[in-house]
DNA sequence: CGCTCTATTGAATAGATTCAACCAGGGTGG
DNA sequence: CCACCCTGGTTGAATCTATTCAATAGAGCG
């Protein structure tokens, strides 16, 4: 891990108070973490970690977006998991990565020793109890994922990830964060193609025939409009219920 | 659940008393657990949950082998999951279960009601530092499979689900515990096309390919015997560290 | 012995990949 | 300022892998 260290934040103004590891804490646990953390910036395209590597410290993402990919020698790789602020890196009680870790924004993080770490995992069950709720939730969306992998098609993966692009930006709380019509996507077409087990070229060509049959707008390579989420919800294949994936 | 109701046994003649969420469990957090516990049984076939019950209790697998499953209504269905004794079933803290569990061998589970249990969840810090570890595991393992169902062909596939059986006949203490060289299939052809993400068709072609390739020799539908391990290995794909699955 | 369920095999098809060419946009440097 | 290149993305044609549909073969069982 390598990166740059930055001057620590107050914890109380943290944009990720709620929502990290230490969402369950009250101001006494919280000045317990405030005083073994401190801060790590990494720049976009930056390896975070590798996997096998010896890793001494876990850490919360603050900002930006990072993935964590399995590659095979033959160069073949799929991501196996995005983190988004609040998301959170290494596990306590295992010394070494099983992935690699990439970050493809700009990433702050906001990282404790592993030890003293889990020195306080034990003193404080508020603690302890929100990182299972996490590893559980992240467990739930792999497993959406593997539905998505194992026997959806290509469209299907697409329409797929466009959706969970577009529920992204509804806040947890059911209050809606920017125009769910119009999605700015946060990654290429390569990410996207390791992200949905496809090659680059089959995720190009279904931009463009989802385009033509009218169920998407595409406005530059980033930009993607949706004049109908059913339309799209319907090219998941899921049914109107299912498959969150986060 | 329906199922069958059993007379309950002693935890400390239990077969997974040191692997399951008990595992960090004292004499005496050990008989709290046994005060609220009862048994259960399913039938090989049996359906033990759907996807969207509300689920009052959560469950230990003692004997027998469950799968998890999402299915898309056009009937593709995907395994993502695969509880073995001392795995566990159910989430403390939401009430629905995302995907339907289903006995493929005769099933005994150790059950506790939801409350009664996350109540004694904040009582006795064990089992929470354990169902986190068992968490982080079963994530660890979904997402080898997600590296499998994106990117491996079907032949690494096949290798790769012989592979994950061989290794299960060795104890994680590394004590042997059955013929590496001979295997008994758990599974049928069919589950294990759901389990891997194809077709039961190319799943029986792969390992008629394999045979003719002298990697595996069959021996009826359910015995499999592999006269060169290494040789296996080498069709799955991985790179020799990789890949645990479980 | 015939029935059923599971597994295998074959032939045709479809979906995604591969390899290759091409295009657009954004620097860089003469 | 413009030619050049470099990167990321799109498109096309050929290929290949796995699926689909259909027929056949075994295994287990009443």
């Amino acid at each position: 891990m390598a990166g740059r260290v930055l001057a620590t934040q107050d914890c109380s103004s943290c944009p990720i108070r709620h929502r990290a590891v230490c969402a369950r804490c009250d101001e006494d646990e919280l000045s317990q973490l405030n005083d073994i953390k401190f801060y790590k910036t990494y720049a976009a395209g930056q390896t975070i970690a590798m996997r096998g590597d010896a890793l001494d410290v876990v850490a919360s993402v603050v900002a930006g977006t990072a993935t964590l990919e399995r590659v095979i020698e033959d160069g073949r790789t799929q991501m196996v998991g995005l983190l988004l602020p609040s998301d959170f890196i290494g596990r306590p009680g295992r010394p070494t990565l099983q992935y690699d870790v990439t970050a493809v924004s700009d990433v702050t993080l906001c990282c404790f020793q592993r030890k003293p770490f889990e020195a306080l995992l034990i003193r404080i069950p508020a603690v302890q109890q929100r990182l299972l709720e996490m590893a559980l939730d992240e467990l739930d969306a792999a497993r959406d994922w593997m539905l998505l992998l194992g026997r959806k098609t290509a469209r299907e993966k697409i329409a797929s990830l466009l959706m969970l692009i577009a529920k992204r930006t509804v806040h947890p709380d059911g209050k809606v964060m920017g125009d769910t019509t119009r999605l700015e996507l946060p990654i290429s077409r390569e990410t996207m193609a390791n992200f949905l087990g496809l090659t680059i070229e089959t995720v190009s060509r279904q931009f463009t025939g989802l385009r033509k049959d009218g169920v998407i707008e595409l406005d530059g390579n980033r930009i993607v409009r949706i004049p109908d989420l059913e339309g799209l919800l319907f090219e998941t294949g899921d049914d109107s219920d299912g498959g969150t994936l986060f």
